[in-house]
This record gives C-alpha cells, sequence and structure tokens, in this order.
DNA sequence: TTGTACGCGTTATCAA
DNA sequence: TTGATAACGCGTACAA
C-alpha cells in the first residue's frame, strides 16, 4: 500500500500539498493539482482511514447495533433497509455490528463501535435495561440514540412506539366484532415488547369486562415453530377459540399452519391477527392480518435527529429534540367478524 | 476520552507498560500490572482501535459488502446471522455495509472496508462482474472472498452454488410426477443467479423434449408484488398450467395469493414451488413447496476458509483451497403429482 | 501557493 | 522488568 509520502514525493511535492489536494482545502495551483492527480494514479494510492480519522478524530460513519435473536426475521431486514435508504444520501457509512445474545455483549458491541471512533452509534436493543443505557448515554460524548425504548433521562436520545397500545387497539378491534374467546401468543417474555403487547391485550379484556383466561394465554418464542406449539398448546386445553392475537407475523404464520393442519380453517373458524406486517404478510390475508410495526418511522426518525444533532452543530444534549415519536399503529383490515 | 499517557502518569509508569498490561505481551510485575488496572479503571480509559490499529497494522474484523437490494427479504437474515454466528467464537468482529445498488457502490463498499483495514471482505455481489472481482483480488494483499459466484481465476476465493443444476431438478421433480404445463416466474434477468434458474429450467423441458412455451416464461423482479403480477400476466394469455416454478419464495407466496383471489386452488389445481426455502417457507407447504439455497453452507464455509487463511498464515492466494462448494439442492417433498 | 514540523494514540524495538 | 523513542499515515497550524 503506498501512503501520502510516496505520492508526495512521485509528484514532486510535499506531503501537506497532497494533503490539500485529497481534501480540497486550502490553495492549490492547478498545475501542481494535476501532478499529483496523476501520482495518485499511477502509485494507486488509496487513503488510510485509520490514519485520517485518528488524526481528524471523526470518521463519517456511524454505528448500529442489534442482536443477532433478531437477524432471523423480515422485521430486521426493515430495519436495516430504511437505515441504509436513509444514510445514503447523506454520505456516512452504516457499520452494523452483532449484539448478540447478552447484556454483556450488546455493552461491547457498542463499546467497540465507539473505540472505533464512530461519529454515533444507534442501538436497537435487546437485553440492555433502560437505566444502564441512560448512563451510558452520560458517559459518552458521541451521540448514542436508542431505537424502541423509552428512556427515564435521555429522552431526545430515544424513538419508541406504543406497543401496549396497538396491542390494545388490535384486540378491542376483535371486541368490536363480536369476539370474546380471544387468546394470545406471546413474546419470548424477556423482551419488554412482548410484555407491553400482552398488557394491552389484557387491558383491553378488562375494559370490556371479558374475563381473563389463562388457558387463552401461551408463550411463544418470536419464530413460526413456536407459533405451531403455542397452538397445540391451546388445543390441548379445549377451550372456545374465536380468534388469536400472536405477538408477531412469524407467530401467526406458524399458528395459520397448525390450524390448517388441524382441519380448523382460517379466518372462517378462527381470525388470526399479527404484528410488524412483515413484506410477506400481506400476502397471506386474508387468513392473516397484522398490526403495522412502525419500524421504518422509527429508524427514519432517528436517523434524521442524528443528521441534525451531527451536522448542525450537536452542542449539549438536552437541547434539540424534546418530542417523542408515537407513531400509532393502525390495524390492517381483515375479515373478522365472528362468523 | 482518556489516553494510555494519562493512564501511564496516574500509574507512575510509562505508556510501554500500560501497553503491556493491556496486551498481555512482555514481562510486567505483579505489582506493576495491579496499579495499572487501577489506573486504567479511575480514568475510565478506553483503547483507540484506529490508533491500534495503525500501529499494529491489523484489525480483527471482517467485512462484509451486500446490496441493499438484497437488505428486503429473509435471504439476507439468513446471509447475517450465519456470519455472525460463525464469527462469534472467533474473536473477529464483522462490519457490514451497504453495497448500495449499482457496480460503482459495490466497488466503493469494498474500498472503504480496504481502507478501514479490515483483515478481509466477503462480498455478496449484485451487480460486479466476475472479471473485475478477479482483478479487485490480485490487486489486493487482504483475502476477497466472493460468495455465489464462480470467478475465473481465483477459485479459491469463491463459493458459489449450482443454481441452474437445482432448477433443472426442480423442474424433473414436477415433469416425473406428470406436469408438462409448467410456467417458470424468473427473477430480475440482470442477476446471475436469475438467469441461471431460468436456464435450468429450459434445459430441463428440452432433455424430456417438452416444447419451450414463452407464454409461460414471465419476468419477476424478487418482490411478492412481482409475482402477483406475473401470474396476472399468466393468466391473461389463457394458457393451460399445470404448475409454476417461482424464483424465489417471495414471488412463489405473491403467485400463491393472486391464484386464491382467482378462486384458483393451490396446490390442488396449480402447484407451486419457491426457491430459497426462507424461515416461513416451510409453514406455507403445502401449498408452497421450495427449493433450499445453500446460503448457509456457503457462508460458513467462506468463513471457514477465512479464518484458516487468516490465522494459518495465509502465503500466496493459489495455495490453499482449491475445491469448491458444490453444495447440492435438494427439493423439499411436496404433494406435486398432476392431479 | 507551498513546505515544515508537530500531533493524533497506539505498537514495537532497543537499551538500560 | 522497565523506559525512551521511533514508527504507523495523515491533518493542520504556521512559516516561508
Amino acid at each position: 500500500m503506498s501512503t501520502m509520502l510516496e505520492v508526495a514525493k512521485k509528484a514532486g511535492v510535499s506531503k501537506a500539498t497532497v494533503s490539500r489536494v485529497l481534501s480540497g482545502k486550502g490553495y492549490v495551483s492547478e498545475a501542481t493539482k494535476q501532478q499529483v492527480y496523476k501520482a495518485i494514479e499511477d502509485a494507486g494510492y488509496r487513503p488510510n482511514l485509520l490514519a485520517r480519522n485518528l488524526a481528524s478524530n471523526k470518521s463519517e460513519c456511524i454505528g448500529l447495533v442489534v442482536t443477532n435473536t433478531l437477524y432471523n426475521g423480515s422485521y430486521f431486514s426493515e430495519i436495516l433497509s430504511q437505515a441504509a435508504k436513509k444514510l445514503e444520501d447523506n454520505g456516512r457509512q452504516l457499520i452494523l455490528v452483532d449484539g448478540k445474545h447478552s447484556a454483556q455483549e450488546e455493552r461491547e458491541a457498542i463499546q467497540f463501535l465507539l473505540d472505533l471512533r464512530c461519529d454515533a452509534v444507534i442501538i436497537y436493543p435487546r437485553f440492555l435495561t433502560i437505566d444502564e443505557m441512560d448512563e451510558i448515554i452520560e458517559r459518552h460524548k458521541q451521540p448514542i440514540m436508542v431505537v424502541n425504548r423509552k428512556l427515564r433521562k435521555h429522552q431526545s436520545h430515544c424513538i419508541c412506539c406504543d406497543h401496549k397500545g396497538s396491542s390494545f387497539l388490535a384486540t378491542k378491534y376483535l371486541i368490536d366484532r363480536g369476539h370474546r374467546d380471544i387468546a394470545f401468543i406471546t413474546g419470548s417474555m424477556d423482551s419488554p415488547t412482548a410484555v407491553e403487547r400482552l398488557s394491552g391485550y389484557k387491558e383491553a379484556l378488562n375494559q370490556y369486562d371479558i374475563g381473563i383466561n389463562e388457558n387463552l394465554i401461551v408463550l411463544g418464542k418470536w419464530t413460526p415453530a413456536s407459533g405451531v406449539a403455542a397452538v397445540e398448546a391451546l388445543l390441548s386445553h379445549k377451550e372456545k377459540i374465536s380468534a388469536i392475537l400472536a405477538s408477531n407475523d412469524e407467530m401467526a404464520i406458524g399458528a395459520m399452519k397448525k390450524l390448517n393442519d388441524e382441519g380448523i380453517s382460517v379466518p372462517s373458524k378462527i381470525s388470526i391477527i399479527g404484528f410488524d406486517n412483515i413484506p410477506v404478510a400481506p400476502y397471506l390475508s386474508p387468513a392473516l392480518s397484522s398490526v403495522k410495526d412502525p419500524v421504518s418511522s422509527m429508524i427514519s426518525e432517528v436517523i434524521n435527529r442524528l443528521i441534525s444533532m451531527l451536522d448542525g452543530g450537536y452542542l449539549s444534549k438536552e437541547n434539540i429534540f424534546t418530542s417523542e415519536l408515537q407513531a400509532r399503529n393502525s390495524v390492517v383490515d381483515g375479515p373478522f367478524a365472528v362468523k
């Protein structure tokens, strides 16, 4: 790898001049500029970003941390494609690193990006607590944004969404159409999203004076296979069921499969609603409907803020954004009246 | 951010000693070791990876380039989750950067990772030609591995899979079960994979003396929506059709949807086979079957090679691996006999 | 308009 | 067992 010094020698100028040509800052005569260009070409010169970033103390790239437990599934590709799209015209690079599967590893992933001197870090957390994230944000001068969690202190650094509310609405939607025997398949209960969705379901039942039947609530793990297992468990209880709310689309698809296999037709006998509205979900309707999760909006908004912070002179942490994105979920239409 | 120098001062030793403690190389007395640890703790010290990598000339991280046209879809998450899993125990970081949507941008993404001094780069190309990649590999000392393409020169640097062969087999599978009127939905024809899958289909028809009916071949774009459109086009021709081969599962799902909407039952009236076997695909059977693409094996194998190259002392490019992974696709069972 | 020289935060090579 | 000190490749005042 040839260095700037070699290019300088080839062009018969000093390092500083080459640097000026490259950065476009400072005065360089047209003649020497051409010589330098030629020398760069000849040498096949490539700047060393490590050296550049070290010297200039910035990197033009922002890091994203996502647990790999999320890698399986369309939800994740949505996050990434949004982020990529959003950053595309901004001249910054997105670097994704794996948060693996523990709080410790999520911490390390963030540290890694910070140690690499990324200009900012976005985290879609799975294991870290909001208190710890608040603390991490405090400890670092680089902006650290948190997606899908409501932080206690640094509310300008987080974007979240009302999972409980959307789950409440989806349940209400079914109730409004005459359903009373609504089963619920949870996500992994170590995930706040799973907890919130369950609680929205319960709140709706309570509000409409429908008793909560614990037999109708079964644990899932976000995967299609766990949706199959959940329906198996539900059927074993021999309870009456007219609708199933699954905490995500993958499980809803598993549930659908199992019901079909058992000869229970969907949606005429049992209605199913999932969450997230993954790309293929609309194509599975009318068997399946789905609540749209505002991932795209969240990611998009978070990057907007970040860009403002970075470009617009980012002074203190609490000074720019105070509002929260409260993108409201809406239930996709489906033929859900009880037959 | 405190530096090593500050830590050294706090501990009353020199930079060199701190460096030794951190790297675990060289002799340091237990006593000073403890002082240094304490000073690191006190200072909240974090190594600057830019400086470290610059000085040591390595980075312990490997880059991955994927076009964002692939981000939408389960196929991509499979690539990433495999790569992450594989690298997890290896102590290396995976850095994903966006290849965006042109050859130029794919080039730049590779350059970026190289400029960042990644130890190696894996590319899942979409637009770059194999000749250009051969050339890129030649120009750089870091190993550059190519997934899903057969290179001309550096065969030890690529992993590919026999898309034509698997498409041939899928077609044959249908023919063997009595199908003669088999429609084909292509992928985007600027993708080699799409071309190969089409050619496997044609070859099978030829081999069994079934004429190729151009009306039964329609262009798709990999998306579910394009699957819908493809079926629409097929139906408009009023040709007899007993089976559809879609070049990926997403399009197959779109096709399924459209047929259902038209009251044509799947698979009893028309059988559908997709490709890739995305996570939800098995749960859509028996309506849909899918040919498993060996992505996992490809990614896994490519990283195995890389690790050997990096750890085992990588000398010349042509000297270690010569064999190619020829993971054979197998058709998932489905009830595909013509009724 | 150009060059000199120092700093960025490490690692690594010698002496001591 | 430790400490100077020279790289690593680049940015950037400052001087010329």
